[in-house]
DNA sequence: TCCTCATAATGAATGCATATTTATATGATA
DNA sequence: TATCATATAAATATGCATTCATTATGAGGA
Protein backbone atom coordinates (compact mmCIF):
# COMPACT_ATOMS: atom_id res chain seq x y z
CA UNK A 1 0.00 0.00 0.00
CA UNK A 2 0.99 3.43 -0.42
CA UNK A 3 1.90 5.96 2.16
CA UNK A 4 -1.24 8.15 3.15
CA UNK A 5 -5.10 7.46 2.68
CA UNK A 6 -5.54 9.56 -0.01
CA UNK A 7 -2.74 7.77 -2.05
CA UNK A 8 -4.44 4.29 -0.91
CA UNK A 9 -7.59 5.68 -1.64
CA UNK A 10 -6.95 6.96 -5.00
CA UNK A 11 -5.40 3.82 -5.92
CA UNK A 12 -7.98 1.54 -4.64
CA UNK A 13 -10.75 3.54 -6.55
CA UNK A 14 -9.16 4.00 -9.49
CA UNK A 15 -8.48 0.11 -9.94
CA UNK A 16 -12.14 -0.92 -9.17
CA UNK A 17 -13.13 1.99 -11.85
CA UNK A 18 -10.73 0.51 -14.25
CA UNK A 19 -12.19 -3.13 -13.16
CA UNK A 20 -15.48 -2.20 -13.98
CA UNK A 21 -16.70 -1.88 -10.13
CA UNK A 22 -18.47 1.23 -10.65
CA UNK A 23 -20.27 0.97 -14.01
CA UNK A 24 -19.22 4.03 -16.60
CA UNK A 25 -21.85 6.90 -16.76
CA UNK A 26 -23.35 5.57 -13.38
CA UNK A 27 -22.78 8.07 -9.84
CA UNK A 28 -20.19 6.36 -7.24
CA UNK A 29 -21.51 6.51 -3.61
CA UNK A 30 -20.90 10.32 -2.34
CA UNK A 31 -18.34 11.55 -0.72
CA UNK A 32 -20.08 11.02 2.70
CA UNK A 33 -20.66 7.56 1.99
CA UNK A 34 -17.20 6.81 0.92
CA UNK A 35 -15.62 8.20 3.92
CA UNK A 36 -18.24 5.78 5.88
CA UNK A 37 -17.31 2.80 3.78
CA UNK A 38 -13.40 3.43 3.94
CA UNK A 39 -13.28 4.45 7.44
CA UNK A 40 -11.50 7.91 6.57
CA UNK A 41 -12.26 11.74 6.87
CA UNK A 42 -13.75 13.86 3.95
CA UNK A 43 -10.73 15.59 3.27
CA UNK A 44 -8.71 12.44 2.52
CA UNK A 45 -11.62 11.25 0.79
CA UNK A 46 -12.14 14.54 -1.58
CA UNK A 47 -8.12 14.56 -1.97
CA UNK A 48 -8.85 11.59 -3.93
CA UNK A 49 -11.74 12.29 -5.85
CA UNK A 50 -9.38 15.28 -7.14
CA UNK A 51 -6.78 13.24 -8.19
CA UNK A 52 -9.06 10.65 -9.72
CA UNK A 53 -10.69 13.53 -11.67
CA UNK A 54 -7.80 15.02 -12.43
CA UNK A 55 -6.56 11.58 -14.27
CA UNK A 56 -10.13 11.97 -16.07
CA UNK A 57 -11.87 8.86 -14.68
CA UNK A 58 -14.31 10.95 -12.60
CA UNK A 59 -16.30 14.02 -12.21
CA UNK A 60 -17.91 15.46 -9.62
CA UNK A 61 -20.66 18.28 -9.44
CA UNK A 62 -22.40 19.91 -6.39
CA UNK A 63 -25.34 17.77 -5.38
CA UNK A 64 -24.74 16.04 -8.35
CA UNK A 65 -21.85 13.83 -7.04
CA UNK A 66 -19.69 11.60 -8.60
CA UNK A 67 -20.09 10.07 -12.06
CA UNK A 68 -17.70 8.17 -13.84
CA UNK A 69 -16.35 9.32 -17.24
CA UNK A 70 -17.08 7.63 -20.34
CA UNK A 71 -13.02 5.85 -21.26
CA UNK A 72 -12.58 8.38 -23.70
CA UNK A 73 -11.79 11.15 -21.21
CA UNK A 74 -9.50 8.76 -19.32
CA UNK A 75 -5.54 9.73 -19.42
CA UNK A 76 -4.65 6.39 -21.13
CA UNK A 77 -0.89 7.56 -20.65
CA UNK A 78 -0.89 8.42 -17.19
CA UNK A 79 1.35 5.58 -15.75
CA UNK A 80 -1.40 5.00 -12.75
CA UNK A 81 -3.86 4.69 -14.93
CA UNK A 82 -2.28 2.26 -17.02
CA UNK A 83 -1.15 0.45 -13.84
CA UNK A 84 -4.97 0.03 -13.00
CA UNK A 85 -5.85 -1.46 -16.89
CA UNK A 86 -2.57 -3.91 -16.22
CA UNK A 87 -3.95 -4.75 -12.83
CA UNK A 88 -7.55 -5.44 -14.00
CA UNK A 89 -7.78 -6.32 -17.83
CA UNK A 90 -4.62 -8.08 -18.93
CA UNK A 91 -6.12 -9.80 -21.82
CA UNK A 92 -4.57 -10.29 -25.40
CA UNK A 93 -6.37 -8.05 -26.60
CA UNK A 94 -4.98 -5.20 -24.38
CA UNK A 95 -1.61 -6.45 -25.93
CA UNK A 96 -2.42 -5.87 -29.20
CA UNK A 97 -3.58 -2.13 -28.42
CA UNK A 98 -0.01 -1.48 -26.95
CA UNK A 99 1.71 -3.23 -29.70
CA UNK A 100 0.05 -0.85 -32.42
CA UNK A 101 0.52 2.00 -30.28
CA UNK A 102 4.19 0.79 -30.02
CA UNK A 103 4.08 -0.09 -33.96
CA UNK A 104 3.40 3.78 -35.09
CA UNK A 105 5.97 5.67 -32.40
CA UNK A 106 8.50 3.13 -32.12
CA UNK A 107 10.01 3.62 -35.86
CA UNK A 108 9.46 7.24 -35.59
CA UNK A 109 11.72 7.49 -32.84
CA UNK A 110 14.01 5.60 -34.50
CA UNK A 111 14.28 7.96 -37.45
CA UNK A 112 13.83 10.89 -35.46
CA UNK A 113 16.89 9.43 -33.24
CA UNK A 114 19.45 9.37 -36.30
CA UNK A 115 18.75 12.29 -37.61
CA UNK A 116 18.80 14.40 -33.81
CA UNK A 117 21.07 12.24 -31.63
CA UNK A 118 23.33 13.47 -29.72
CA UNK A 119 26.97 11.68 -29.03
CA UNK A 120 26.14 11.58 -25.12
CA UNK A 121 22.65 9.88 -26.35
CA UNK A 122 24.58 8.07 -28.60
CA UNK A 123 27.00 6.87 -26.02
CA UNK A 124 24.06 5.81 -23.80
CA UNK A 125 22.83 3.43 -26.22
CA UNK A 126 26.03 2.32 -26.82
CA UNK A 127 25.75 1.25 -23.24
CA UNK A 128 22.43 0.10 -23.43
CA UNK A 129 23.29 -2.67 -26.39
CA UNK A 130 25.73 -3.69 -23.85
CA UNK A 131 23.86 -4.10 -21.92
CA UNK A 132 21.60 -6.40 -23.98
CA UNK A 133 24.24 -8.58 -24.43
CA UNK A 134 25.09 -9.26 -20.92
CA UNK A 135 21.86 -9.82 -20.15
CA UNK A 136 21.77 -13.48 -21.29
CA UNK A 137 21.34 -14.83 -17.61
CA UNK A 138 17.34 -14.07 -16.70
CA UNK A 139 14.69 -13.60 -18.40
CA UNK A 140 13.93 -10.15 -16.24
CA UNK A 141 17.16 -8.88 -16.79
CA UNK A 142 17.19 -9.16 -21.04
CA UNK A 143 13.51 -7.59 -20.89
CA UNK A 144 14.85 -4.66 -18.56
CA UNK A 145 17.94 -3.99 -20.54
CA UNK A 146 15.61 -4.17 -24.07
CA UNK A 147 13.28 -1.92 -22.40
CA UNK A 148 16.60 0.72 -21.48
CA UNK A 149 17.62 0.32 -25.00
CA UNK A 150 14.18 1.16 -26.17
CA UNK A 151 13.99 4.02 -23.86
CA UNK A 152 17.54 5.75 -24.85
CA UNK A 153 16.31 5.72 -28.51
CA UNK A 154 12.95 7.17 -27.51
CA UNK A 155 14.98 10.16 -25.64
CA UNK A 156 17.22 10.42 -28.74
CA UNK A 157 14.38 11.17 -30.57
CA UNK A 158 14.38 15.08 -28.81
CA UNK A 159 10.51 15.33 -28.96
CA UNK A 160 8.84 15.77 -25.50
CA UNK A 161 5.95 13.74 -26.09
CA UNK A 162 7.99 10.81 -27.39
CA UNK A 163 10.35 10.53 -24.29
CA UNK A 164 6.65 10.67 -22.56
CA UNK A 165 5.81 7.22 -23.80
CA UNK A 166 8.68 5.67 -21.99
CA UNK A 167 6.17 4.70 -19.44
CA UNK A 168 4.31 3.43 -21.49
CA UNK A 169 6.55 1.00 -23.74
CA UNK A 170 7.35 -0.32 -20.60
CA UNK A 171 4.06 -1.36 -19.50
CA UNK A 172 3.78 -2.48 -23.04
CA UNK A 173 6.49 -4.55 -23.20
CA UNK A 174 5.58 -6.20 -19.61
CA UNK A 175 2.91 -7.24 -21.17
CA UNK A 176 4.23 -8.59 -24.10
CA UNK A 177 5.92 -10.91 -21.75
CA UNK A 178 3.34 -11.94 -19.62
CA UNK A 179 1.56 -13.28 -22.77
CA UNK A 180 4.02 -14.51 -25.03
CA UNK A 181 6.86 -15.90 -21.76
CA UNK A 182 9.55 -15.03 -24.16
CA UNK A 183 11.26 -12.19 -25.35
CA UNK A 184 12.48 -12.92 -29.10
CA UNK A 185 9.45 -13.08 -31.23
CA UNK A 186 7.32 -10.00 -30.13
CA UNK A 187 10.54 -8.25 -28.68
CA UNK A 188 13.69 -9.47 -29.91
CA UNK A 189 16.41 -9.39 -28.14
CA UNK A 190 18.65 -10.88 -30.48
CA UNK A 191 21.13 -8.44 -29.86
CA UNK A 192 22.27 -8.52 -33.88
CA UNK A 193 19.50 -7.09 -34.65
CA UNK A 194 19.71 -4.16 -31.79
CA UNK A 195 23.02 -3.77 -33.34
CA UNK A 196 21.76 -2.99 -36.76
CA UNK A 197 19.54 -0.46 -35.46
CA UNK A 198 21.85 0.74 -33.20
CA UNK A 199 24.30 1.44 -36.36
CA UNK A 200 21.78 3.06 -38.35
CA UNK A 201 21.44 5.29 -36.11
CA UNK A 202 24.73 6.21 -35.40
CA UNK A 203 25.24 6.59 -38.73
CA UNK A 204 22.47 9.15 -38.99
CA UNK A 205 20.48 6.35 -41.65
CA UNK A 206 17.30 7.44 -40.21
CA UNK A 207 14.94 5.31 -42.82
CA UNK A 208 17.16 1.94 -42.29
CA UNK A 209 16.94 2.71 -38.45
CA UNK A 210 13.21 3.59 -38.71
CA UNK A 211 12.41 0.39 -41.57
CA UNK A 212 14.24 -1.75 -39.36
CA UNK A 213 11.78 -1.33 -36.00
CA UNK A 214 8.80 -0.65 -38.64
CA UNK A 215 9.16 -5.06 -39.42
CA UNK A 216 10.02 -5.92 -36.58
CA UNK A 217 6.52 -4.49 -35.11
CA UNK A 218 5.15 -5.39 -38.10
CA UNK A 219 5.51 -9.32 -37.17
CA UNK A 220 4.50 -8.55 -33.43
CA UNK A 221 1.33 -6.98 -34.41
CA UNK A 222 0.67 -9.89 -36.98
CA UNK A 223 1.82 -12.98 -34.70
CA UNK A 224 -0.87 -11.21 -32.16
CA UNK A 225 -3.37 -10.88 -34.07
CA UNK A 226 -2.98 -14.55 -35.73
CA UNK A 227 -3.58 -15.60 -31.78
CA UNK A 228 -6.93 -13.88 -31.21
CA UNK B 1 -12.53 31.55 -13.87
CA UNK B 2 -16.32 30.79 -12.73
CA UNK B 3 -15.32 27.70 -11.02
CA UNK B 4 -14.63 26.46 -7.54
CA UNK B 5 -11.13 27.51 -5.74
CA UNK B 6 -9.29 24.10 -6.12
CA UNK B 7 -9.91 24.32 -10.15
CA UNK B 8 -9.00 28.07 -10.00
CA UNK B 9 -5.78 27.91 -8.12
CA UNK B 10 -4.82 24.80 -10.47
CA UNK B 11 -4.83 26.66 -13.26
CA UNK B 12 -3.10 29.26 -12.07
CA UNK B 13 -0.54 27.15 -10.69
CA UNK B 14 -0.32 24.98 -12.90
CA UNK B 15 0.44 27.54 -16.09
CA UNK B 16 2.85 29.31 -14.11
CA UNK B 17 5.08 26.10 -13.59
CA UNK B 18 4.41 25.41 -17.40
CA UNK B 19 5.72 29.05 -18.16
CA UNK B 20 8.78 28.38 -15.55
CA UNK B 21 7.40 30.84 -12.76
CA UNK B 22 8.78 27.99 -10.67
CA UNK B 23 11.81 26.31 -11.72
CA UNK B 24 12.18 22.97 -12.40
CA UNK B 25 13.64 20.82 -9.26
CA UNK B 26 13.05 23.96 -7.22
CA UNK B 27 11.15 24.11 -4.31
CA UNK B 28 7.45 25.53 -4.70
CA UNK B 29 6.07 27.63 -1.82
CA UNK B 30 4.44 25.69 0.58
CA UNK B 31 0.95 24.96 1.46
CA UNK B 32 0.80 27.97 3.96
CA UNK B 33 2.38 30.14 1.77
CA UNK B 34 0.46 29.62 -1.00
CA UNK B 35 -2.87 30.04 1.30
CA UNK B 36 -1.45 33.63 2.22
CA UNK B 37 -0.80 34.67 -1.31
CA UNK B 38 -4.40 33.10 -3.03
CA UNK B 39 -5.62 34.19 0.00
CA UNK B 40 -7.94 30.75 0.28
CA UNK B 41 -7.73 27.73 2.60
CA UNK B 42 -6.00 25.19 3.13
CA UNK B 43 -8.06 22.46 2.20
CA UNK B 44 -8.82 24.27 -0.96
CA UNK B 45 -4.80 24.44 -1.58
CA UNK B 46 -4.60 21.16 -0.87
CA UNK B 47 -7.05 19.86 -3.52
CA UNK B 48 -4.83 22.05 -6.45
CA UNK B 49 -1.59 20.43 -5.21
CA UNK B 50 -3.25 17.10 -5.15
CA UNK B 51 -4.46 18.06 -8.86
CA UNK B 52 -1.44 19.33 -10.43
CA UNK B 53 0.64 16.06 -8.81
CA UNK B 54 -2.15 13.59 -10.31
CA UNK B 55 -0.93 15.38 -13.92
CA UNK B 56 2.80 15.04 -12.50
CA UNK B 57 3.72 18.20 -12.41
CA UNK B 58 4.69 18.61 -8.90
CA UNK B 59 5.18 16.07 -5.93
CA UNK B 60 4.92 17.30 -2.43
CA UNK B 61 6.26 14.89 0.64
CA UNK B 62 6.19 16.06 4.36
CA UNK B 63 8.69 18.53 5.98
CA UNK B 64 10.08 18.25 2.54
CA UNK B 65 7.54 20.81 0.28
CA UNK B 66 6.54 21.24 -2.82
CA UNK B 67 9.12 20.14 -5.32
CA UNK B 68 8.59 20.97 -9.08
CA UNK B 69 9.04 17.58 -11.10
CA UNK B 70 11.53 17.07 -14.33
CA UNK B 71 9.47 17.76 -17.63
CA UNK B 72 9.59 13.73 -18.30
CA UNK B 73 7.21 13.23 -15.20
CA UNK B 74 4.23 15.62 -16.56
CA UNK B 75 1.38 14.14 -17.92
CA UNK B 76 2.04 16.15 -21.64
CA UNK B 77 -1.24 14.12 -22.89
CA UNK B 78 -3.38 15.97 -20.14
CA UNK B 79 -5.28 18.27 -22.10
CA UNK B 80 -4.85 20.56 -19.17
CA UNK B 81 -1.37 20.72 -19.37
CA UNK B 82 -1.30 20.64 -22.82
CA UNK B 83 -3.34 23.67 -22.67
CA UNK B 84 -1.00 25.32 -20.12
CA UNK B 85 1.89 24.82 -22.51
CA UNK B 86 -0.39 26.39 -25.36
CA UNK B 87 -1.04 29.42 -23.48
CA UNK B 88 3.25 29.95 -22.36
CA UNK B 89 4.91 28.42 -25.32
CA UNK B 90 3.51 28.81 -28.64
CA UNK B 91 6.67 28.28 -30.35
CA UNK B 92 7.57 26.73 -33.85
CA UNK B 93 9.66 24.27 -31.96
CA UNK B 94 6.36 23.05 -30.48
CA UNK B 95 4.92 22.98 -33.54
CA UNK B 96 7.74 20.43 -35.05
CA UNK B 97 7.23 18.36 -31.65
CA UNK B 98 3.03 18.29 -32.51
CA UNK B 99 3.04 17.35 -35.83
CA UNK B 100 6.28 14.50 -35.76
CA UNK B 101 3.71 12.96 -33.46
CA UNK B 102 0.73 13.61 -35.46
CA UNK B 103 3.24 11.87 -38.01
CA UNK B 104 3.31 9.03 -36.38
CA UNK B 105 0.06 8.68 -35.13
CA UNK B 106 -2.33 9.54 -38.28
CA UNK B 107 -0.83 7.29 -40.53
CA UNK B 108 -0.98 3.85 -38.45
CA UNK B 109 -4.72 5.31 -37.47
CA UNK B 110 -5.78 5.46 -40.71
CA UNK B 111 -4.20 1.55 -41.40
CA UNK B 112 -6.49 0.57 -38.57
CA UNK B 113 -9.24 2.75 -39.69
CA UNK B 114 -8.97 0.87 -42.72
CA UNK B 115 -8.57 -2.93 -41.02
CA UNK B 116 -11.56 -2.03 -38.61
CA UNK B 117 -13.57 0.44 -38.91
CA UNK B 118 -17.32 -0.10 -38.50
CA UNK B 119 -20.21 0.58 -41.04
CA UNK B 120 -21.56 3.27 -38.68
CA UNK B 121 -17.98 4.80 -38.20
CA UNK B 122 -17.54 4.94 -42.20
CA UNK B 123 -21.10 7.08 -42.09
CA UNK B 124 -19.21 8.83 -39.55
CA UNK B 125 -16.45 10.03 -41.61
CA UNK B 126 -18.58 10.47 -44.72
CA UNK B 127 -20.61 13.28 -42.70
CA UNK B 128 -17.31 14.73 -41.67
CA UNK B 129 -16.28 14.71 -45.14
CA UNK B 130 -19.02 16.16 -46.43
CA UNK B 131 -18.72 19.34 -42.84
CA UNK B 132 -15.14 19.79 -44.76
CA UNK B 133 -16.79 19.99 -48.47
CA UNK B 134 -19.29 22.68 -46.48
CA UNK B 135 -16.85 24.73 -44.60
CA UNK B 136 -15.22 26.90 -47.25
CA UNK B 137 -16.31 30.18 -45.64
CA UNK B 138 -14.60 30.56 -42.81
CA UNK B 139 -11.18 29.81 -41.52
CA UNK B 140 -12.49 28.55 -38.59
CA UNK B 141 -14.89 26.35 -39.97
CA UNK B 142 -12.71 24.58 -42.51
CA UNK B 143 -10.31 23.74 -39.08
CA UNK B 144 -12.83 22.80 -37.11
CA UNK B 145 -14.52 20.48 -40.03
CA UNK B 146 -10.86 19.27 -40.40
CA UNK B 147 -10.09 18.58 -36.83
CA UNK B 148 -13.53 16.35 -37.08
CA UNK B 149 -12.46 14.76 -40.08
CA UNK B 150 -9.43 13.35 -38.25
CA UNK B 151 -11.12 12.64 -35.26
CA UNK B 152 -13.47 10.15 -36.78
CA UNK B 153 -10.20 8.29 -38.36
CA UNK B 154 -8.81 8.21 -34.87
CA UNK B 155 -12.06 6.87 -33.74
CA UNK B 156 -12.49 4.44 -36.18
CA UNK B 157 -9.17 3.21 -34.84
CA UNK B 158 -10.67 0.84 -32.77
CA UNK B 159 -7.68 1.55 -30.43
CA UNK B 160 -8.49 3.40 -27.42
CA UNK B 161 -4.49 4.88 -26.93
CA UNK B 162 -5.58 6.44 -30.12
CA UNK B 163 -8.57 7.65 -29.46
CA UNK B 164 -7.14 9.49 -26.60
CA UNK B 165 -5.19 11.36 -28.94
CA UNK B 166 -8.16 13.31 -30.61
CA UNK B 167 -7.58 15.87 -28.01
CA UNK B 168 -3.65 16.09 -29.17
CA UNK B 169 -4.23 16.39 -32.63
CA UNK B 170 -7.17 18.99 -31.99
CA UNK B 171 -4.64 21.38 -30.18
CA UNK B 172 -1.61 20.21 -32.71
CA UNK B 173 -3.93 22.12 -35.52
CA UNK B 174 -4.98 24.50 -34.09
CA UNK B 175 -1.58 25.05 -32.87
CA UNK B 176 -0.66 24.95 -36.62
CA UNK B 177 -3.13 27.08 -37.66
CA UNK B 178 -1.76 30.19 -35.38
CA UNK B 179 1.33 30.01 -37.13
CA UNK B 180 0.75 29.02 -40.57
CA UNK B 181 -2.75 31.65 -40.52
CA UNK B 182 -3.79 29.10 -43.28
CA UNK B 183 -5.17 25.55 -43.42
CA UNK B 184 -3.80 24.59 -46.78
CA UNK B 185 -0.36 23.36 -46.96
CA UNK B 186 0.17 22.04 -43.57
CA UNK B 187 -3.50 21.09 -43.16
CA UNK B 188 -4.41 20.13 -46.51
CA UNK B 189 -8.04 20.90 -46.42
CA UNK B 190 -8.39 20.37 -50.39
CA UNK B 191 -11.36 18.09 -50.43
CA UNK B 192 -10.52 16.16 -52.98
CA UNK B 193 -7.48 14.76 -51.05
CA UNK B 194 -9.78 13.52 -48.07
CA UNK B 195 -11.66 11.52 -50.36
CA UNK B 196 -9.12 9.74 -51.43
CA UNK B 197 -7.98 8.69 -47.95
CA UNK B 198 -11.67 8.18 -47.21
CA UNK B 199 -12.42 6.31 -50.32
CA UNK B 200 -9.40 4.32 -49.35
CA UNK B 201 -10.81 3.59 -45.68
CA UNK B 202 -14.13 2.64 -46.92
CA UNK B 203 -12.65 0.10 -49.54
CA UNK B 204 -10.07 -1.37 -46.37
CA UNK B 205 -6.97 -0.40 -48.27
CA UNK B 206 -4.88 0.08 -45.36
CA UNK B 207 -1.63 0.78 -47.31
CA UNK B 208 -2.93 3.60 -49.49
CA UNK B 209 -4.69 4.60 -46.79
CA UNK B 210 -1.08 5.09 -44.47
CA UNK B 211 0.42 6.34 -47.56
CA UNK B 212 -1.95 9.17 -48.39
CA UNK B 213 -1.27 10.57 -44.80
CA UNK B 214 2.14 9.78 -44.50
CA UNK B 215 2.61 11.68 -47.67
CA UNK B 216 0.94 14.99 -46.04
CA UNK B 217 2.42 15.12 -42.61
CA UNK B 218 5.86 14.40 -44.46
CA UNK B 219 5.30 17.50 -46.40
CA UNK B 220 4.26 19.53 -43.31
CA UNK B 221 7.21 18.52 -41.07
CA UNK B 222 9.88 19.43 -44.06
CA UNK B 223 8.02 22.71 -44.38
CA UNK B 224 8.63 23.62 -40.65
CA UNK B 225 11.58 22.28 -40.74
CA UNK B 226 12.73 24.60 -43.40
CA UNK B 227 11.13 27.54 -41.27
CA UNK B 228 13.08 27.05 -38.52
C1' DT C 1 28.94 9.67 17.11
C1' DC C 2 24.55 9.16 18.47
C1' DC C 3 20.46 10.58 20.58
C1' DT C 4 17.00 13.93 21.42
C1' DC C 5 14.24 17.76 20.76
C1' DA C 6 12.56 21.64 18.19
C1' DT C 7 10.64 23.04 13.92
C1' DA C 8 8.36 23.24 9.69
C1' DA C 9 6.11 21.03 6.45
C1' DT C 10 2.21 17.82 4.94
C1' DG C 11 -1.61 14.56 6.68
C1' DA C 12 -6.15 14.07 8.67
C1' DA C 13 -10.50 15.23 10.95
C1' DT C 14 -14.45 18.07 11.92
C1' DG C 15 -17.77 21.76 11.36
C1' DC C 16 -20.14 25.00 8.63
C1' DA C 17 -21.41 27.20 3.97
C1' DT C 18 -23.24 26.90 -0.51
C1' DA C 19 -25.36 25.20 -4.49
C1' DT C 20 -28.51 22.35 -7.17
C1' DT C 21 -32.19 19.49 -7.65
C1' DT C 22 -36.58 17.81 -6.35
C1' DA C 23 -40.79 18.08 -4.21
C1' DT C 24 -44.52 20.49 -2.47
C1' DA C 25 -47.67 24.09 -2.05
C1' DT C 26 -50.18 27.86 -3.75
C1' DG C 27 -52.24 30.53 -7.03
C1' DA C 28 -54.41 31.47 -11.42
C1' DT C 29 -57.00 30.05 -15.19
C1' DA C 30 -59.93 27.12 -17.97
C1' DT D 1 -63.37 21.97 -9.48
C1' DA D 2 -59.42 20.40 -11.78
C1' DT D 3 -55.08 21.23 -13.83
C1' DC D 4 -50.98 23.47 -14.87
C1' DA D 5 -47.45 26.63 -13.89
C1' DT D 6 -44.61 28.98 -10.83
C1' DA D 7 -42.43 29.87 -6.68
C1' DT D 8 -40.55 28.38 -2.51
C1' DA D 9 -38.67 25.28 0.77
C1' DA D 10 -36.19 21.21 2.05
C1' DA D 11 -32.90 17.66 1.29
C1' DT D 12 -28.51 16.23 -0.23
C1' DA D 13 -24.22 16.56 -2.20
C1' DT D 14 -19.95 19.15 -2.86
C1' DG D 15 -17.23 23.50 -1.48
C1' DC D 16 -14.59 25.79 2.02
C1' DA D 17 -12.45 26.86 6.47
C1' DT D 18 -10.31 25.73 10.89
C1' DT D 19 -8.01 22.82 14.13
C1' DC D 20 -5.25 19.10 15.62
C1' DA D 21 -1.97 15.19 14.43
C1' DT D 22 2.01 13.23 12.27
C1' DT D 23 6.34 13.01 10.15
C1' DA D 24 10.78 14.03 8.51
C1' DT D 25 14.70 16.93 8.91
C1' DG D 26 18.30 19.46 11.04
C1' DA D 27 20.56 21.37 14.95
C1' DG D 28 22.45 20.94 19.41
C1' DG D 29 24.10 18.68 23.37
C1' DA D 30 25.66 14.57 25.98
Amino acid sequence: MSKNLTQQLTHKLGEAIVKGDYPIGTRMPSEAVLCEQFEISRSATREAVKMLSAKGLISSRPKQGITVNPETNWNLYDSDVLEWILKSKPSLHLLKEFTQVRFAIEPMAAKLAAENATPAQINQMEAALYRISEAQEGLEDQLDAHINFLNTILVASGNRFFIQLTQFVDAALRVSIRYTNQVKGISNTDVTFHVKVFNAIKNGDASTAQKLIYDVLNDAVALIESRL
